[in-house]
DNA sequence: ATTCGCAAAGTTTTT
DNA sequence: CTTTGCGAAT
């Protein structure tokens, strides 16, 4: 066989990468080839002649569209393929179609915060009575009624189900907030267009013609909404292929539904179905122990998953005394394991089931000078001062953005105080006009003072002086928004430490805009600016080129694979969670997750629990997780740290469908121990011959220098080392700097745009007012202090 | 209108 | 042990 699409391939991938015309379900277990196989499926369907703009790929991540981009480019060169997630590709046909579900063309995105805030302020404002439950448990359940296709006006409480019956008021209100605010959270994004594909069969007929092959990556994490929407374009032309396996489904809380995966084959009866079922990843030794645990769950498809990779180690099960000395012992086998030159840092990845547990293994790590990163949520997009700023932004694409007005009307403040803004909230409800509209007529309302109705109607001619600017590159605009209203003046002025620091934040949101700029050259792209920046997560950014031990939850490591691996606290309560204790499905998705986490490795799995642990400040004599009984420990290398615990392990039921007993379970306060201080587990180790620790890089601490700033073509777009050299080089400029010109006198820099030679800046001058120059040839200079 | 202090709660989180 | 939110106090 000399196609290169199907060189190396297998027979059953060789089957799929062909199939092209009806349904396909690619089960493909772990480290199964399966984005190889997917890809090179599309550029075969490319290669009989179908045309680009047909075919449609949707992923759940961006990291995932990306990847596989990059890749059909690599197959197909100059092949535009629309590959996306399902939100960024519902966000583009809302931008089209919203006018049928009542939405205009630049609505804003919500996120999870902004839709919270206004689910607060909905209840605040109707005064409804939400009994015990907090708004969290109310989202959660408007999200579960969303993401099952059941709109605000079909909703119907179940009878006797109390929170049922507090989102039956709450929902309906909380939809019209968005409607009038011209928003959508993000389960409206995919509820609205599976609605209006519903109800608009001429539209639907459109799309399913358009998109005629169209495939779907994680398919077993797809919710109602999902599953709709894909099944709503594939009825005409039904050339739909899912990709997925059952077994790593760990969404089922967010709403994924197990069932379109299992049975895919019933929705579509002439299904060609591949199964992947040989591992290109891992040991034997490590497959059979994750294919022995998963085997106990119910709901599934049996794989039969085998590898021609060798044995390798055994899978390693560490009983620690603590989780010091597991955390300590870790860090100390990746350093000998490092010096000894067997592996680099980036070779090792650690997981826990719940952010909390990295604490201790941070400490280790920093003590024992292992360079690490944290894959967490701590995100930049959602810090303070970047949502401030983005909501400015906003609030010009979109002036009924209510939740960006509330967010900026007093920031800086401006004296318009929490009931003011009430009474103005009260009336632009009632009269169902957007807040930022009836700031400028505030007079109308009723019982506001008059230092309120000034300042209102001010923000408001701000506001409309500065939309004037939106068809501005966004790193101007932000400039200009960011010296008018007051925002950075307010941030320079104040002395507090972290006004210093969000400060810098907001010129690396500057940096962000900067390179958006270039890469979307042209008037008029403040709203693609906006939704990117809402649809991306801050792991986006994270670099897998670093040199760095990754530590992360479990469920962040779906998707990816290290030569070692690292998965700690197996213990009872944490992995299973304590909260999936009652629902034999959620211990389902636990076990999923366990077997999620194990075939992440290539070669060395290590199990890790402690017999005591410090959770919550508190420590606690743990249970070793039921998981532990699953597997084939009698082939593992056990190692005790501490002292024998094994011996408890005969009291346990022990085999498939069998649950451990209810009385030891992480949490239960009669275990708790108390007094003890000093765990005794230190290892010691030689740290000074060790590198100089090395400080831990978070996602969070700075995503933008890596941001849009990873193809060797764009690095080139940075070289300013051509063009007529300055005086002083652009680069010194900076947003709100003052600066000196010899005619005009000292001016400072309202915004800054382009880069290199055309870099501009636009600098107000006391007594000339705006001037526009470029940098390059400019005779402006950096004024002192 | 901010600031401080205390109480309460605390999985996972592709977008 | 944290973080977060709310209420009271300046």
């Amino acid at each position: 066989m000399d196609d290169p699409l199907l060189a190396n391939l297998t027979q059953a991938q060789q089957d799929a990468v062909l199939h092209v015309d009806g349904p396909l379900l690619i089960l493909a277990g772990p480290g199964s080839g399966k984005t190889r196989v997917v890809t090179h499926r599309i550029a075969n369907l490319l290669r009989t002649g179908i045309h680009a703009n047909r075919i449609l790929a949707l992923t759940f991540t961006n990291k995932a569209a990306e990847e596989m981009r990059r890749r059909v480019e690599r197959l197909a060169p100059g092949k535009p393929v629309w590959v996306s997630t399902f939100h960024r590709f519902c966000a583009k046909l809302l931008r089209e179609h919203g006018r049928l579900v009542g939405l205009n063309e630049n609505f804003t995105i919500y996120d999870t915060s902004d839709s919270q805030s206004t689910l607060k302020r909905t209840i605040d404002l109707l005064d409804i009575d939400t009994g015990h439950f907090t708004p969290q448990q109310i989202a959660h359940h408007i999200s579960w009624a969303k993401n099952n296709l059941i709109p605000a006006a079909q909703y119907q409480p179940r009878p006797g189900h109390p929170l049922g019956a507090v989102v039956a008021k709450i929902y309906p209100a909380y939809q019209q907030a968005l409607l009038q605010a011209n928003a959508v959270d993000f389960d409206d994004m995919l509820l609205h267009v599976a609605m209006l594909l519903r109800e608009n069969p001429e539209v639907r007929t459109l799309l399913d013609a358009r998109f005629r092959y169209i495939l779907v990556d994680e398919y077993q994490d797809t919710n109602l909404a999902q599953y709709a929407i894909v099944r709503a374009l594939s009825m005409d032309y039904p050339n739909l292929s899912v990709t997925g396996d059952p077994d790593q489904s760990i969404y089922g809380w967010r709403g994924a539904n197990l069932s379109n995966i299992l049975e895919f084959e019933h929705d579509y009866p002439d299904v060609n179905v591949v199964r992947l079922e040989q591992n290109y990843r891992s040991t034997k030794a490590i497959l059979r122990a994750a294919a022995t645990l998963i085997a106990y769950n119910k709901k599934r498809k049996e794989k039969d998953l085998f590898t021609d990779n060798g044995e390798g180690d055994p899978v390693r099960l560490t009983t620690y005394f603590s989780n010091r000395e597991e955390a300590q012992s870790i860090a100390s086998r990746i350093v000998s394991d490092i010096r000894a030159g067997r592996r680099r840092p980036r070779d090792f990845a650690i997981f826990y089931r719940v952010n909390a547990l990295s604490r201790s293994l941070e400490f280790a790590f920093r003590d024992a000078g292992v360079p690490y990163q944290i894959v967490n949520g701590v995100e930049f997009f959602q810090r303070q001062e970047i949502k401030d700023v983005m909501s400015y932004l906003r609030l010009l694409n979109n002036p009924s953005d209510d939740e960006a007005f509330l967010r900026v009307v007093n920031t800086p403040a401006r004296g318009i105080g929490k009931t003011s803004l009430k009474r103005l909230a009260e009336h632009a409800r009632s009269h169902r006009v957007p807040m930022l509209a009836l700031a400028g007529r505030a007079e109308t309302v009723e019982g506001l003072g008059k230092k309120p109705v000034a300042a209102l109607r001010e923000f408001a001619i701000l506001i409309d002086r500065l939309s004037q600017l939106t068809l501005k590159p966004v790193e101007e605009l932000l400039g200009h928004v960011l010296s008018e209203s007051g925002y950075q003046a307010h941030l320079q002025a104040s002395d507090e430490a972290a006004d210093e620091e969000r400060l810098a934040n907001v010129e690396e949101l500057l940096t962000v805009a900067r390179d958006f700029d270039e890469r979307t050259p042209g008037e008029g792209h403040l709203e693609e600016f906006l939704e990117e920046i809402c649809l991306v997560n801050d792991t986006d950014f994270l670099d897998g080129e670093e040199d760095r031990v990754t530590l992360m939850t479990l469920h962040a490591s779906k998707g990816l694979e290290f030569p070692v691996v690292f998965l700690t606290a197996v213990e009872h309560g944490l992995l299973p969670h304590e909260r999936s204790r009652e629902h034999p499905d959620e211990l389902e998705e636990e076990r999923r997750l366990m077997f999620v986490g194990m075939t992440r490795a290539q070669e060395e799995l290590n199990l890790s629990m402690a017999r005591y642990r410090e959770f919550r400040g508190q420590r606690r004599l743990t249970v070793p997780s039921q998981f532990l009984m699953e597997l084939p420990v009698a082939e593992f290398e056990r190692n005790e740290a501490a002292e024998n615990v094994w011996h408890d392990f005969a009291e346990y039921p022990a085999g498939p469908g069998s649950s451990t007993s209810d009385d030891h379970h992480f949490g239960d306060d009669s275990h708790a121990e108390q007094g003890t201080d000093d765990d005794g587990g230190d290892i010691s180790f030689d740290v000074d011959s060790f590198d100089a620790p090395t400080a831990p890089t978070k996602s969070a601490a700075a995503p933008a220098p890596n941001y849009a700033l990873q193809t060797a073509a764009q690095l080139a777009g940075h070289d300013r080392s051509q063009g007529a050299p300055p005086a002083v080089s652009p680069d010194v400029f900076h947003q709100g700097m003052v600066v000196r010109h010899p005619e005009y006198g000292v001016g400072k820099i309202l915004a800054l745009s382009g880069a290199g030679v055309k870099r501009m800046a636009t600098v107000s001058f006391p007594t000339h007012g705006q001037k526009k120059f470029m940098l390059a040839v400019s005779p402006l200079r950096p004024v002192k202090g």
